[in-house]
DNA sequence: ATGTGTTTATGATTTTGATCATATTTAATT
DNA sequence: AATTAAATATGATCAAAATCATAAACACAT
């Protein structure tokens, strides 16, 4: 996160979008730097039969789909407005005019590649190969441990739908369903007014 | 990469690696920076039933296990030598000295986490659904355009065995074996001598 | 209060990749 | 050259998740 004051020192503007919006598309050359101020936005891709896999889910002060200003590709997938959101936007050039200025803070931006880095080597390898219940209690020990930053036992409420759930997982609406059922019996996990606690 | 002669001005060393050993392993924190100086490193996982998951795999240029530098977060997988291999290293004090004093240095590095990361976004999206085929073609197609940096068809050589295939889609060694072969026929690749052409 | 859309739920069936077993070919080692 | 090890190959069976079908519960808008 880059404060809000310096973007707009170096002519950041805000933009709203509705829920729903669509703010780049997979194959678009990437020129702004983006950062949530409220709201919540994904990154996502839908592959041929039409199955939606989510990339992450951003909420206020996290930025998102620097990487491809960095490495010079095009985006790798979509960023949609998943509630009504204001993001703020900064263009590639001056964006990298406030890294140069700010070294402390190219550093900051480093450190967040590194850690979005570190959530998908753990996501590669647990999504690879591992059977539904542990996709699922991985992903959940994820956002609880690094995103949300809560401890303690069902302490973290889960505010996705099983089918959010699925697409970060690569599963089945159906199969999520029965896992996380699965896994409330074994004790892992509670369910409380549908929705999933851990 | 950082050139050799900057690395060792800041005091690095090589280190000699023998087919098999170990650098790191999932769990370390991480102290160093690290770069292949010849031969070939891979990154893994082992999940619980012993099924390897590879990461990533650097030839000589490459650098690995940064991330978790940056992060402060321990190593998520395991460095292993593939071959013979000779590495450069330079701790983590000197590595950030390095950077605060060269900051074209600096984002070159953020570069190549950015271009990591993008690998792996497109990987997660790909691996989480689709079946075999599709897989394995993105795998290759990858490593084709962006670590060979090849063009024209069947002109990239792939040089893993199959397991090492299976090892990276999180298949098994049968089905990549199968879904090659129907490949193949498919006139999506060619198999020489038992070598994989894309 | 009623209707509409979304989310959760559950059973039955199908499909596909994993698993098991075993064989053949090629490469490495003595 | 002979032996051993590694990699590729292939058929048969199994298991598990996807798929299909359908329903119930809930959220919300009118």
């Amino acid at each position: 996160m880059i404060k809000e004051n310096l973007l707009l020192d170096f002519g950041a503007k805000k933009d709203l979008y509705s829920k729903g919006d669509q703010l780049f598309n997979e194959g678009d050359a990437a020129v702004n730097y983006y950062q949530v101020a409220s709201g919540e936005i994904k990154m996502n891709n839908y592959n041929l039969d039409g199955k939606e896999f989510i990339q992450g889910i951003f909420s206020v002060g996290e930025s998102f789909g620097e990487p491809p200003l960095f490495a010079n590709v095009k985006y790798p997938a979509n960023a949609e407005a998943i509630t009504d959101s204001e993001v703020i936007i900064l263009s590639k050039e001056k964006f990298f005019q406030l890294l140069t200025s700010n070294p402390e803070v190219h550093l900051e931006v480093t450190e967040t590649l590194a850690r979005r880095l570190y959530y998908k080597a753990i996501m590669a390898s647990e999504i690879s190969s591992q059977e539904p219940e542990h996709r699922i209690l991985r992903i959940l020990d994820y956002l609880k441990k690094h995103v949300h930053k809560v401890e303690g036992k069902f302490s973290f409420k889960v505010d996705l739908t099983r089918q959010q759930i699925a697409d970060l997982t690569g599963l089945r609406v159906e199969t999520v369903i029965r896992a996380t059922k699965a896994l409330e019996k074994k004790g892992e996990l509670k369910i409380k007014e549908r929705k999933v606690y851990r």
